[in-house]
DNA sequence: TATGAATGAGTCTTCATTCAT
DNA sequence: CATGAATGAAGACTCATTCAT
């Protein structure tokens, strides 16, 4: 009985975050007009306030929600490639995919006020944490051997770096190539990199 | 006597393009309050009314004024270099020197808003001019042997990226190395990946 | 099995209004959310609406049972003294006793939404009767040479605006004498104006 | 120039404060529609926050506009009289005149809404300061042995309280006498009443 | 031209009441 | 009978835009 009620209750939840989402990114933050997303949901106006407390506590279920699954998804691919440029690979093919499922979001999270809404540490640990698990990949295979020194961070935000930037321009229909080509662009070019890699003094 | 009124006019606009890019910066598209902006210029509210029909025309008339400006310095910039490394060099440092000298206006050209108040055609105009001028510096620089062939245009767009991710991150404090070192890195880097880039058969 | 559900019945409706009377006085009317008097009742909102049909018959039915009471308890204490000195003790302190023990209702009572529930017919019912049975009393004494003649209603209206004024000071923590100095007070100040009273020789 | 402007911004805050007594006093607090309140103002919604923060502001103007002319009107009243009881008269008849032109308003004050929106002091202050001088006459009168030794101040307040009444008594339509009359009654009682004191021991 | 007071459409949020289970 | 999720009318407040002076 009580179980049946929370699976509702969590449908309902789920229902209004979809809506949510695509209200958001349609509209952004300042637009995203409750009514729409209740009628989008299906609901009362005021049934949504059952489920959330305000607009922006919506909006953060939204990011959260979708947060989650990127980064789960995109370690998963990360940790199942063994080596360096395999993990590069799945990184950048993860980020790709998942901006092609789920646009919307996308939108959001690379919005202004989706970033305006977390707070800094939040923002570094959302986006950054496979950002992160890339980084310690880079070390581990400078350490090995595989490629020469290079600082891991660094390398890997501009890995992110370029695969946003691919992302929105086949959001804003500026690319014609399949979503495999593009990843394997991006992946030689950052390995041909990685691979001729001049070691520096310093930093 | 029409001169000097032409002069007073675009003296009021400049004044309101400018409070209007710090209010914007600091408030966002949805809450720049046009009060604000009157108050930050020192005019009264109505008077903005005389020199912009909307708030989205004072938007896009920031947007444009400092598009144009960035435009303008990258491409001198470089032009002004002989070697294609070079002109990548200095694309990267114009564009890391701009946002830390326009801070305010960066904000605004990155975020969704600003993306969103224009169309398609005008975004890739407005970001991609320079853009456009690297690739071929690019593509002349494959036909003259200075490296292998490399998709231009795609090539030019991911340095972009890059360069956008790391002004990212420097506005959002996540960086302590210095302007030059960084944009050294970058270019190290991009040049790393040319120089060892293996011809791919097709795209 | 009937008189079962009555019983069961009217318990309920106790509930509510011993709750409601409770967030009455603590939230007002406007703000007295069902919500809450269901929760401080301990059973569910729609249940509410099986022994009321409205927040506003919520509302009258705790002025209603608990004017009852007052009315009673006044009568009571007035009806058991002799002269007219101790009835005019008794109705004072009757009323600063009850508003001692209820002080939430009195807050109800005396609110301008309480009187507004009403039409001004049941004010006069609620309010006035005990008044009416002071005025008897006083009216008889004088009829019976106790005092001299003084207009009997209008008495026994400012006895009970000196009372209730007493009881609001008092709910406001604006005094520290005990509850039977106070009414010594007012007592000896009535009396001692009747007791004065010089025939008026008309109104 | 400047003065035009003041006069014109008066006059607003004026008509919006005439307006919000009289709707506040139809509809009370809760349901004080700032809508309505605008439109009896004969101005449009927006304006009325051009002059006011919120509603809980209007709402204190117009205590503390009435508020204070009640005051001064009382204490003008009060001082204009030589004898302690033309002061008693003095006082009864002033609120009771005032009243009688400012019926929307003494709703107000009077609803416990009036006594929610300010503090205990405020309370004290504004609708003490006249009995407090009241309170100040008696004393001085006992001194002077016009009358005999009676609690000042808990005299000056039940003084109030009876004239509080009868105030509510007119604005109930239950009373038929004329102003005049009525205050001449209250005043006669309470003169017996202070004329017939008998010392009390303590309190 | 310049002003800033006035406007009112647009939004979020609350809460009494209904209704399917 | 009891429940509590769902409803949607109502109301406070904001802010881009207009307009009389």
């Amino acid at each position: 009985m009580k179980t049946k009620r929370k699976i509702v209750s969590e449908f309902r939840r789920a229902e209004i975050i979809d809506a949510a989402r695509s209200v958001f990114a349609r509209r952004g933050f300042a637009h995203g007009i409750i009514d729409e997303i209740a009628k989008e949901a299906g609901i009362a106006k005021g049934t949504v306030y059952l489920y959330f407390h305000s607009k922006t506590e919506i909006y953060r279920a939204v990011l959260d929600h979708d947060m989650k699954l990127l980064k789960r998804e995109t370690r998963e691919q990360i940790d199942a490639a063994a080596t360096l440029k395999g993990k590069i690979s799945a990184f950048i093919l993860a980020r790709l995919k998942n901006a092609e499922e789920r646009k919307k979001f996308f939108r959001i999270m690379d919005s202004e006020d989706g970033r305006l809404s977390m707070t800094r540490n939040q923002y570094r640990e959302f986006l950054g944490e496979p950002v992160q698990r890339l980084a310690s990949a880079i070390e581990e295979a400078s350490r090995r051997g595989e490629i020469r020194s290079v600082p891991p961070e660094k390398a890997a935000w501009i890995i992110a770096d370029m695969t946003r930037g691919t992302i929105q321009r086949r959001l804003l229909g500026q690319s014609s190539s399949s979503l495999r080509t593009e990843a394997e662009f991006l992946t030689s070019f950052i390995w041909a990199a990685l691979d001729n890699w001049q070691e520096t003094p310093k930093s």
